[in-house]
DNA sequence: ATAACTTCTCTAGCAACTAGAGGTTCAAGA
DNA sequence: TCTTGAACCTCTAGTTGCTAGAGAAGTTAT
């Protein structure tokens, strides 16, 4: 049996996010010892692993709440999974792609400033006026959020 | 004079969301109507298109409110501008190489996974090992976030 | 036994907003 | 002029995925 702290060590995730794991019920309640601490066998080593994993890729807890309902069922056939892992896929790009349009005109903007006083910058007036741009990056940047 | 409202649609700014950028100081206190609605002239509207287009860019707050700061001293030198906007230009790269590399994992699960039940799910046995990653994309997932 | 370390619960905070409750004010039509 | 309905006001709380801290209790090593 494993504490927190050894558990928090061998899945590489730390200790007060393993309790919030389990407050928001994406881990079970782990047994405890006569002193009320936590106890963890491998299968929550495995668990966690696989949450860890999951979150390394970009996936919302939710989707891993799925995942893992999927995973606790291996008769059911895979299309759910591939659904949402396609679906992580689609977002990914979305961001990439987004992205990159910005990394274009960041790059404009600040090859074009010739460095001399804030008053002749190229970076704030582009901040500004909005007229020099290319692309119309204007709308919802949330997707770009990971 | 604009109320609110019609500075939201100037700017493309939600009417909550320049509440807010004024209670976080990121915009002066308006001014006031005989009936304590908020009034706004020109100055009010460039400097909130100004923190959009920033936004727009990926800019965090903060940074937009140096280069808020820094527009307000046009005759400084503006490497301090260069800079922040060379910092975020690093950033969003980061933030594409890391996606990159998520994008290229989730595809090799994807096309790996046949299709059949979940107990033969190439994606959640993936997920459960981490022995299949080629990459070791392990480390802070937040610097990929925006 | 005692010190140092870990763990416990609980609350609050981060970014950057968004949503809602419950109450005013404003602009336009009858 | 009155009235309706939209827009505005303040305030609180929620979002995501944690992280930090307080203060108390358990555990381990000497």
């Amino acid at each position: 049996m494993l504490s927190i702290g050894k558990l928090s060590e061998a899945a590489g995730v730390k200790v007060p996010t393993i309790r919030y794991y389990e407050q928001i019920g994406l881990l079970p309640e782990a047994g405890r010892s006569t002193g009320n601490q936590r106890l963890y066998g491998p299968a929550a080593r495995d668990r966690l692993a696989f949450i860890r994993h999951a979150r390394d890729l970009g996936f919302p807890l939710d989707a891993i709440r799925d995942l893992l309902g999927l995973s606790d069922r291996p008769d059911q056939p895979c299309a759910a999974v591939d659904s949402i892992a396609k679906a992580q896929l689609l977002a990914v790009e979305g961001r990439i792609a987004r992205l990159m349009a910005l990394k274009s005109e960041l790059e404009r903007m600040i090859t074009q400033c010739a460095g001399g006083s804030v008053a002749d910058c190229r970076v704030i007036e582009c901040l500004g006026s909005h007229a020099h741009c290319t692309t119309d990056h204007g709308r919802d940047l949330a997707e770009v959020s990971e």
